[in-house]
DNA sequence: TGACATTGGTTAGGTTCCTAATAATTAGGT
DNA sequence: ACCTAATTATTAGGAACCTAACCAATGTCA
């Protein structure tokens, strides 16, 4: 958060491709196009993204673990493995960030009495006050982002990418999508 | 490359917000959704291109500066501060890049003779014949990825997310995109 | 009861990125 | 010419991720 005008990234290998798809005429242009440009979008999205959250003291990994904790407040409070479960990083990445939230006073570590292996994960008042200051300014700033777009645009958008997503969930259930393929 | 079905990860906040938009009304539920299916579009995406990519031996960061290299290769070779600026990285990036492509004999650095400052960067015999190597595959599999689409879906996404980039692009010129909504 | 695999959390070590500080070189102004 | 400012590449140190190896606690089953 220092250059505020950073963040031009843009171009990598993108145009890159777009030039040999005149060269290479067997290369699906269209393809090559659509890919470059959902693979840059998302880039700039997440991109900015962190940069947000980081204007807000906090991080991808950091929001992510704690939005989970808030949302698994009924019942047993959450272990670890739960959590490297559904925020979709290994266990050994929840440990870090653990760590890092237990240093701010956002998060407790309570050892389960039943089962002495398991460690419950608690929000703190601190951590809630917390969410709670951050979760306004972050909806503001998602919701400007599809500001552009009419409910139709919308739903159009979110129609494709979940052809895409689909796509994506079978390419990765094989071996990466690129051996399948031949 | 392990798991191969590793990947599922998927829902870290994605969920957790579209539950807040059931109980707070003043949260544009479709702007929710919206944003999120796009986040996690792009996540997914990156996250099995990195895969493929990793499956074929190499990265995203050193993926991408090779093939800025291949396209450089008309005039002056490229500087690192250059390919910094193009590929959207920091200087300290490239040169932690450079060092693990050079080791591997895929690039060559070379001082300039002019401006003692400057470093030229060179890509080797080996590392063209890698990228050589590469790209078919890679063609291959983001071809697979936008296959499901027609011709008329992606246009129409690429006009969505056009509209997307641009937003950001506004968006990311102020301060992160959120003090400016005050 | 005792071997044995399984499960949960952590640590160690590596990678890619970042920011900030550094040393070397060039450019500008007087 | 000389002092200062700007610019280049690099290093140092930190964060978030990974895989692999580890130890402790539990479950299983002869």
């Amino acid at each position: 958060m220092r250059g505020t005008l950073t963040l031009l990234k843009g171009l990598p290998r993108y145009e890159v491709f777009l030039e040999e798809a005149k060269h290479f005429p067997d290369l699906d242009a269209s393809a090559c196009y659509t890919f470059l440009q959902l693979l840059r979008t998302g880039d700039e999205l997440l991109a900015l993204d962190e940069q947000v959250l980081a204007s807000h003291g906090t991080r991808h990994g950091r929001f992510n673990l704690l939005m989970m904790l808030m949302k698994c407040t009924e019942g047993q409070a959450a272990t670890p493995a739960d959590l490297a479960e559904k925020t979709g990083v290994t266990r050994a990445t929840i440990s870090g960030l653990l760590d890092g939230l237990q240093k701010d006073g956002l998060i407790e570590r309570r050892s389960d009495p039943q089962d002495r292996r398991l460690i419950r994960v608690h929000l703190t008042a601190a951590g809630q006050t917390f969410l709670d200051k951050i979760r306004p300014a972050y909806c503001r700033w998602f919701t400007s982002i599809v500001e552009p777009l009419s409910e139709q645009d919308r739903q159009q958008l979110v129609f494709l990418l979940e052809k895409i997503r689909t796509r994506l969930g079978e390419l990765s259930r094989k071996g990466g999508g690129v051996e399948r393929i031949a």
